[in-house]
DNA sequence: TAGGCAATTGGTAGCGCTACCATGACGTTG
DNA sequence: CAACGTCATGGTAGCGCTACCAATTGCCTA
């Protein structure tokens, strides 16, 4: 007896329904939807003909498993929630939002052992290419990013040593542009305030204590630093902190813009003017800098760029143009506001 | 001649290389991996050995494609920068970490098109859940998302006709209580400022509407509203425009914190009293506004939970046993700060 | 006019996994 | 003690698609 033909998978159309009612082969019709101009203009009519009345639409594990190979972005990142992480995957997802790829989302919350535990997983997906924030992963990832048969970007940074290709700026250069701004204003006691110091941070806090010491500023206990996730409320407590081991702090720069908000607030509740007493820098840039009274000076960066980017310079080598420059360095901007307007 | 053993994908281990290593049938290993209660122990140990000396990690695209059903929640929200969603998101990738599924993330760009078209890509791979924010699906959607042979949970707000479950609150109710506080706190001539007025601000404003009636303090020219996206810097041009529609104006309920947000720095700029002159309340009640100077009047809403109740509601569906409560309202809560303290 | 080559199309054989059914070894029961 | 579960395990046959090769056609070259 022949078996019925009860489908395990609720009965959507195959690309066998399709070749049936279009009266072709099934492999062509796989051309037809993948490399039309291999398909002779007629029965390309005939099968975009079949799959639409059918509703047809490829299954793409089906399509992974055959052709060893998802049409899939793994992008790891330490945060979901951080605003600049957020403007990346943004940039990700528009430019990916016109290619069949889709995004597979990792959260490292900013574990090395989680970013291990991530790519192992993603790595049994075969991805099309993988998009990793930062450069400094652990050796065991560093191979698993070598190993994983794909292109590779890693973002947000630039650096010395690429696993394949990377897309970022320099955030030593980020926090020492900073640092010479206040300088320059005419502040001396310049703090920094710096929350969850991953990698970068620590980068922009070697930028700011290079400059210091070029000025011979430099005091240790000027910088003040903590592991706790950054936020705005902490901003405010970090102020605190800060002014109750050096009085006399007339600048600071902040990690980052929450960081710096939660400065400026600070500031406001205990009634010391900026950037008259105290000048203020940010990082990043948030659209909010602009609009804070005052507004708030910080360095701008080009996270949606960024994004746009890796996934151009991806795309490029899964099309088999591997870019002449494998490192991208996308600058950032200072942006001069009433902050640090003495 | 027998073919040469040249495996498409790489050479990864398989199944029946773990199988062959272990002396035990591949439905076994199997069985072991997924329902490892079904195997004897002994076996068991045997098997996790193998899979740990080759370094086994199951391709979850045959996987999907054996068991029609793919380990992957499809998560569709309207935006991946807004704050809101992107703590929802979060919310459900924590929730998820500890299982097998992945995250299929759509951005709807606040369109009913789009989202449709979405649906239809995650339909496709035959999801195991799918996560949707908002009530307001177009038919079409509504039909996909009901023929999606899968668990579908409404997220963000409740109401009365869900395609399976819901997890959120009434923004109806949140407008009203934020407006009810306002005039309780003495507020006369007060304004609705809301930017990308979608469904959810909808609700919101006739929250307001309904509150300002009932006192009998309703004045169309009271409401600015724009399709635009929102923003801080645009809450401060919208301050501007409603104040210069209605110059006597002396409280605002803002469609959200980020507007709120603009209109206080907006106040501070234009030398306007807060809370003397104007009364601010904002919508959410993201971390900033407690620290805010003066701190900002919000409704706190509970993003992350609703991640995360979406998520366990879906794995009890999942599991098979369907909850009880279909409709789950996690409320809000009027956070009373200096912005109202008139 | 035979041979060669490009353009189109199709058949076959998997990709790596699991659903489904079969098997054998044990009790358990009336 | 036959009949009947129950448990642990395995074999077979796909899931829906594409890589690889073969076949056919028409046209061009020598």
């Amino acid at each position: 007896m022949i078996k019925p033909r009860s489908r395990r998978g609720g009965g959507r159309p195959t690309i066998a329904d399709v070749a049936r009612k279009a009266g072709v082969g099934a492999i062509t019709v796989s051309r037809a939807l993948r490399e039309p101009e291999r398909v002779s203009e007629e029965l390309r009519r005939q099968i975009q003909a079949a799959v639409d009345e059918l509703g047809y639409v490829p299954d793409p594990n089906a399509r992974a498993l055959a052709s060893a190979r998802a049409e899939v972005f793994g992008v790891l990142v330490p945060s979901l929630t951080n605003n600049v992480f957020a403007e990346v995957v943004r940039g990700i997802y528009d430019s990916l939002s016109a290619s069949p790829f889709r995004i597979q989302l990792g959260n490292t919350h900013y574990s090395g052992l989680e970013e291990e535990r991530l790519l192992q997983v993603f790595g049994s997906q075969r991805p099309a290419a993988l998009i990793v924030a930062g450069i400094d992963q652990t050796p065991i990832s560093r191979k698993l990013l070598e190993s994983a048969g794909c292109p590779v970007v890693q973002v947000m940074e630039t650096g010395p040593d690429p696993v394949d290709m990377m897309v970022g700026f320099s955030h030593f250069d980020g926090g020492r542009t900073a640092t010479e701004h206040l300088i320059e204003a005419g502040y001396r006691r310049i703090g920094f305030i710096g929350a969850r110091m991953d990698p970068r941070s620590q980068r922009r806090l070697a930028g700011y204590r290079a400059a210091m010491e070029a000025a011979g500023l430099f005091d240790p206990r000027l910088v003040t630093t903590t592991p706790v996730l950054s936020s705005v409320p902490l901003g405010r407590e970090m102020l605190r902190d800060a002014l109750a081991k050096v009085p006399t702090l007339d600048g600071v720069f902040c990690n980052n813009d929450d960081i710096a908000l939660g400065v400026l607030f600070e500031c406001h509740r205990a009634s010391i003017a900026v950037p008259k007493t105290i000048g203020i820098v940010g990082f990043n840039d948030l659209d909010m800098m602009q609009v804070a009274f005052p507004s708030i000076t910080s360095i701008r960066t080009h996270r949606y760029e960024i994004g746009r980017r890796a996934v151009a310079m991806a795309l490029a080598a899964i099309a088999g143009s591997r870019p002449e420059q494998r490192i991208v360095d996308l600058g950032f901007e200072l942006k001069r506001r009433e902050s640090t307007a003495r």
